[in-house]
DNA sequence: TAGATTGTTAATCGATTAACAATC
DNA sequence: TAGATTGTTAATCGATTAACAATC
């Protein structure tokens, strides 16, 4: 019925950065656009975003371009922003509180509504608005809550049992700064492998040389 | 003389994750692997390991597979973990200190060296082992110290005035969290966009559905 | 209407996969 | 030697780019 074939990864990724350059354009009271233009702007060729914006739908005018307005809605609508999805962290250390406390991971389609940790002495400390449950609560918590996605941000070494309970208990998205990968049959992960990243920026300094 | 043609920017974003798994294999003391096992753990193809690892050079025998620690000392060889790079991060906020005060990213070929922020609650305080300086000083800092690439945790609206500076300083390589494109030519900036993999992930959600 | 720019089909390019001869 | 598995060439697949007819 709804059947188009499923959008490309590589475009999905593209979505998001749409996204932000086209909400500069209407914060600078740009309200048309070319997709030449847009490609100038973002380092992308022009064909390739005519393709981009036809896989969801025509968006556009030949011979005037794209209203900034629309395409941003459309675009808006596409990555499904208005539609909250409840989010729990697991590991609130270092960088499960940035995460946590970053607002603005939180404005774009997800609210945080829960936070755990093992430590004792982050348990009962506020971040992102929630106050941080013992991890032993956990099976308790998502049998009495909605949660759609889990932010892992724990050791490597606690990952893998993580998933486990969690899935366990039906969660089906995780974002994963774990620096581990896992692959479960219909689970999401989204992972953010900031060591791999790093070094991967090294490998590219080394070669430049 | 030694030109090879390019390895493709898909190769050397795996290059990271062989590492991860050869590391792996050597913790649990096996010695040996052929392709056709790594790929299973890795959930890629025999064919296309081989063919990554075969840019670089022929570290397999053939009936035999390969050499796990020959191997890992290899890519991390091509990876130059050895090569200990200067780095600073500009921005020490919530972010900027989970990643200056994360010991994993500096083991992998790079060393924290200065800390700069503007707000002087901040200056003043230790990230990482470094003292934070203000912005203010950063020309003088670069003058008189090696630095080989830039961490950027500062707000989007700084983000271009503080490459600006930072490029006239020299800098050629960045590691960017601020959720902002920046391309200048020479430069390279290696995008840790984490908004966008938010977005992407809630995305992969709806579609699911 | 003429000019501009889209939507879309076709061509190209690059990356992944398959196949197999080389060889340990 | 026979069996296994690499290194490498060829085939396939998918994504990007080019071209152009449709149309505002």
């Amino acid at each position: 019925m709804e059947k188009k074939k499923a959008v490309s990864i590589a475009v999905v990724r593209r979505l998001p950065r749409y996204y932000r350059y086209l909400e500069e354009l209407l914060r600078n009271n740009i309200t048309k656009i070319s997709s030449k233009e847009l490609s100038d702007r973002m380092g992308l060729t022009a064909s390739q975003i005519r393709q981009d914006f036809n896989c969801f739908g025509g968006f556009g005018q030949q011979g005037y371009g794209y209203n900034v307005e629309l395409l941003y809605s459309e675009i808006s609508e596409i990555l499904g922003i208005s539609t909250v999805k409840d989010a729990i962290i697991i590991g609130v250390g270092n960088l499960g509180r940035a995460l946590a406390n970053n607002r603005d991971f939180f404005m774009h389609g997800f609210r945080l509504v829960g936070a755990f940790d093992v430590n004792m002495d982050i348990v009962g400390r506020t971040v992102g608005g929630q106050t941080v449950r013992h991890s032993d609560e956990l099976e308790k918590f998502l049998e009495e809550n909605h949660v759609d996605m889990a932010i892992l941000s724990v050791p490597p070494t606690v990952v893998r049992s993580m998933v486990d309970r969690l899935t366990a208990c039906g969660i089906k998205a995780f974002w994963n700064f774990s620096n581990v990968d896992i692959r479960i049959e219909g689970v999401m992960f989204e992972n953010v492998h900031l060591v791999d990243s790093l070094m991967t920026l090294h490998y590219r300094m080394l070669d430049k040389k």
